[in-house]
DNA sequence: TGATATGTTATCTT
DNA sequence: CAAGATAACATATC
């Protein structure tokens, strides 16, 4: 679902779509998902749409709050331009849609959420800044070195697939593109993440560069049952590069191997038997 | 009907 | 005490 590459998709489109526009209404039809006073955004005028690692940051003109959205798993940001049609009105808000925001020149934001995992939040922008989050060096990050990585590793005896899934220690990999990097990368997803030598480590960390890269080349992932849509309704189109996700049954492309699916930290993980040791 | 899917965090267990 | 394992969150789909 939205990792790094689909939440930079988003980010991109949202930064070109909503500059300088001004917030005239806050709807919040979902409490769960809106935190904070949604009428502090009333008369606010955005600025700029950044991103660290999952997280969506919205800035506003010389205002104290900022907006950090996140999509968890089904999250998803659609945008209807300056003179909705009449079709996206009747399909927009849709049943999971969760906060509505309306903009002077009568534009639509819509934050759809089916699962309501993900939130919208209004933050202190001060606070925010100084959080210890922002440390954490993203995938595609200068910080993000071969070094990095080794230390992170060595740290840790949990299976390196869930030692790259962690947030705390590298910011926007997720479910997919871990699993093609670690294929990419020769590396089984069970091994212990101490236990990858300086070679490995190498390997895995272009890789893990190189997925998130292509990923966000391709505007993310839509699989059968994704349901990343980007800013404009649209999914990407990464699947169609898959290596190994959802390929458990088929051949591997370098050796003809079944790839196999087995469950680590209760999810999916794909991964040939052959190739990656 | 129940298993499954996913990101993150809370909570339990070594 | 900390690291690791697992449950929980909400909902649709098969």
């Amino acid at each position: 679902m939205p990792e790094l590459p689909e939440v930079e998709t988003i980010r991109g489109q949202l930064d070109k779509v909503l500059d300088g526009k001004t917030i005239t209404e806050v709807e919040v039809l979902r409490a769960k998902s809106f935190l904070g006073d949604p009428r502090i955004l009333e008369g606010k005028k955005i600025r700029e749409v950044k991103r660290k690692a999952k997280v969506i940051e919205i800035y506003f003109e010389g205002a104290r709050e900022m907006v950090i959205v996140h999509l968890k798993m089904t999250g998803q940001m659609v945008y209807v331009g300056g003179h909705p049609t009449v079709d996206w009105i009747r399909e927009l808000p849709s049943k999971h849609t969760r906060v509505v925001w309306t903009f002077k020149d009568r534009a639509k934001l819509f934050f759809n959420d089916m699962r309501v995992f993900g939130w919208m939040k209004i933050v202190d922008l001060d606070e925010y800044e100084k959080g210890k989050r922002r440390t954490i060096p993203d995938v595609i990050d200068e910080g993000f070195s071969t070094e990095y990585l080794f230390t992170v590793l060595k740290r840790s005896r949990k299976p390196v697939k869930l030692v790259l899934l962690d947030q705390d220690k590298i910011g926007g990999i997720g479910n997919i593109y871990v699993n093609d990097a670690l294929f990419l990368a020769r590396i089984n997803p069970l091994r212990a993440s101490n236990s990858l030598d300086d070679v490995e480590t190498k390997r895995l960390h272009s890789a893990v560069v190189k997925v998130i890269k292509l990923g966000i080349k391709y505007g993310g992932a839509s699989a059968a049952d994704e349901k990343f849509v980007n800013v404009f309704g649209l999914g990407g189109t990464y699947q169609k590069h898959f290596l190994v996700y959802q390929k458990n049954g088929q051949k591997c492309s370098e050796c003809g191997t079944a790839i196999e699916k087995i469950k680590l930290g209760g999810r999916g993980t794909f991964y040939c038997p052959n190739c990656q040791v």
